[in-house]
DNA sequence: TGTGTAAGTAAGTGACTACTTGCATTCTTT
DNA sequence: AAAGAATGCAAGTAGTCACTTACTTACACA
């Protein structure tokens, strides 16, 4: 492995661990197994460290696709939140302490909140071809909505290792269980169109 | 104002800006306009008067109180989540400072992570009271009902400052939103059963 | 073989940290 | 007025922090 490569890990371990003044360059030299001042003559500072660290993780951060036309809403909105909710699993400790830094380091916030973003736009413009489509029987505003099931999925994300017992268990079909209350409060009926019988099966699996 | 009292409060400041390792001595004595001896005189140590701090914070907390029999639930549930809403927001910073230390110091989550159980406690029980009034047409889990509302409250608050683009606007109205949209994946009808005239108005009020 | 580059070792800088000690001052209460 | 408690001031301790300097080693490539 590339040194630079393991002091950008060792890095972004320490810090979702300690945060940005509980990341001592020391530790960070420790755990990626180099010398101090290769850090140092590497990247300059420790904010310069940090920061490379931080935007060398957003951009290898994937989110799973929607569909542009909704064929099987249930079944592509679950899909979607849990790989969000994984996404978001996966990095809570990290994203706790990068929310803590935005007050007084605002340039950290601006890479960790490209991820939401993105999130949040997809998700909208899904649900806005689902009304277009006619398929949904309530009135709703699209933002509000994914606001409401991105909400759930943070929260869940975020406090479920500390307050286990205020969220839906098991733990493995929460996403399932947001994904059917948001689709029913928009009025949209179960059962698909246009489904390949891979889909179906899936579908079916869900509702079990 | 005693010294004890601006020492606590400092200290709560101080940290809702810094978090713990950014809290210094120094800083917290300057914002209370006090030696820093007198900090090591009254608490015995940085960790101790932070505890104290936090301790003091959560005692003079409260919450909106939801009637055991429901009458009016978007009134009613609009009115807590505006007041959760608030709640959260004017405490942003030191939430999120403190999710973030949760892992390095596991005792400040158990008094912190005290309010959110109390609400979703609360609500819950009135979800369930609702459901066994009958006028909720759908099946629902009242957790999972409650971890959606609580969970886009959370969100909202904590997200807002930084991405105001993907949340529903105005802010003011963010609460009612997500009500409604709780109640209509619920199933539950507009209106209420035996509402006074004023509660009516107020009603009227929040559908506009 | 010589040269440039990345890495390590050792030592140290100045600033900041929590916390202590000794003594003087102020305020409250008796 | 006397006594005791709370507070302030000055100075200092031992430790940690980011970062630097000076020098050495290992390796790639020409």
């Amino acid at each position: 492995m590339n040194h630079r490569d393991a002091i950008l890990a060792a890095a972004a371990g320490v810090f979702a661990q300690h945060g940005f003044r509980g990341s001592t360059t020391r530790r960070i030299a420790d755990a990626a197994g180099v010398n101090e001042i290769t850090i140092f003559r590497q990247f300059g500072s420790k904010e310069a460290l940090i920061r490379a660290a931080m935007q060398h993780l957003t951009q290898s951060a994937g989110l799973a696709a929607l569909p542009d036309i909704p064929a099987d809403p249930e079944l592509e909105l679950t899909v979607w939140s849990e790989s969000f909710i994984q996404h978001l699993r996966l990095r809570s400790s990290i994203i706790r302490k990068t929310m803590s830094e935005i007050e007084e380091r605002p340039e950290m916030g601006e890479c960790a909140s490209d991820v939401p973003r993105r999130a949040s736009n997809d998700l909208c413009h899904y649900l806005t071809a689902l009304k277009r489509q006619g398929r949904v029987t309530e009135k709703f505003e699209p933002k509000t909505a994914a606001a409401m099931l991105m909400g759930a999925i943070f929260a869940d994300a975020m406090g479920r290792e500390i307050m286990p017992e205020i969220y839906p268990q098991p733990k493995e079909k929460a996403a399932h269980m947001y994904t059917q209350f948001l689709l029913r409060a928009l009025g949209v009926q179960n059962g698909s169109r246009k489904t390949t019988s891979k889909q179906t099966k899936r579908s079916k699996q869900l509702s079990s």
